[in-house]
DNA sequence: GTGGTCTAGACCACA
DNA sequence: GTGGTCTAGACCACC
């Protein structure tokens, strides 16, 4: 499990944690019951505070992403194959991704091409660490 | 142009407004030249302040999407027409879109069913104010 | 005579103005005594409002640049031969010419390419219009 | 770090603050990754409100001088070493010089001297900050 | 009538 | 302890 930060961007590195464990999920990296690294390993590594590992953690507990256990440390209690998502997130979901596809139409990528650069990042998910 | 904004959402208010114009622009409710209200106005349609909405309308201003003069008002200063994004944006872009689809299927949600979603909200954009 | 002022910029109209007066006189265009164009002949052919005319020709008449009256309407009365600028605008001016100066620096331009371009530009002033 | 803001001027406080910063940074007092002052201990400072820095840094962060982060605050990300400044810019550059030096000109100020007090500026630049 | 600037003060997010 | 967000209200600049 290799994690990486960007120190220096704008994007609170909690949030860089966790969306960096939601890709390696997503892609098969981590899979049901894989151990996350420590946090203050973690922390140790990028020279960053442990509170702000355990920040991103939480986050990821509160997903449901996650489980949280004094003894075991983090590991994945869910990924692609538990089943399908709630209303809720789904919900919640479609209406990040329209925002985000209608930035990329908005500055004017056409929606082919939109279409096909999601294609192509679904691809590298369901690729990795499948045989199917 | 009728834009939505959620008081109680933990989205920044200025970030929803910006979310609501760049959806508008995508969909065609917005075109090149179109004038965005007056800030003062939807504040007090809002019932916000209108500093939260200068701040939404300088940061379309910042990304280029619309223009705004002293006696014009905010107007918007370009589509999906104008040509292919910048090799900046598609990088930023593709990265949080990366993060967006993992985080759809990590929660279960199928890959198929993620990519069909995409085209439905692209549909929704490419249909609306044309001719064609 | 020829101004040209760019409607879509975010320099005020009046600035634009009162900035292509200046150069016109510098390169020699214009000389002690010439007219500039009546305001609402200007205004018309801008489709800006007269007053905005009004106001850069108002500028330059407060620089001793221009010579406003109700006859003869607005003409050039100081050039560069007229003599040297007083100390006030002399501090004024460099104070403005070290922000100038540093703001190319600063974004990496070599000092030497940034003497080289303030040449230049003088050059294209001191050409035109003159015998010597 | 010593900078100064004139209250009375009609430049706005945080275009003066934004053109102390560009000048250290040229004259080599602000080397890239040295902090500025936090926004509120300096608004405390010059008794001014803290949104006045807090715009006079965003300004910059847009220019590219300056990198804003929360726990760090702001620092300079860019000085006269990281290459030359792109097209977009150097044509806006050189319009503003254009009329600045027109200026000199206009009033009456030798070709000659205007060039020498450039270069007298620039040597400032170049010669603070530096080992040789 | 439009946006721009500045002030004052509150509460929150990040590390 | 740092910046970020939001509110409230004043006065100014441009057209």
């Amino acid at each position: 499990m290799i994690l990486t930060v960007d120190i220096t961007s704008d994007v609170p590195i909690y949030q860089q944690l966790r969306d960096r464990v939601v890709e390696a999920i997503a892609d098969g990296r981590l899979a049901v019951g894989d151990s996350l690294p420590a946090t203050r390993a973690l922390a140790a590594d990028f020279g960053i505070n442990f509170h702000t590992v355990n920040k991103a953690y939480d986050v990821l507990r509160q997903q449901g992403l996650v489980r949280v256990q004094r003894k075991t440390g983090a590991t994945v209690s869910k990924d692609q194959s538990t089943g399908p998502p709630d209303a809720a997130f789904t919900e919640d979901w479609t209406a990040r991704a329209r925002t985000l596809l209608a930035e990329a139409v908005a500055n004017g990528m056409p929606a082919a091409e939109v279409q096909e650069r999601c294609r192509a990042l679904l691809d590298g998910f369901v690729d990795k660490g499948r045989t199917s």
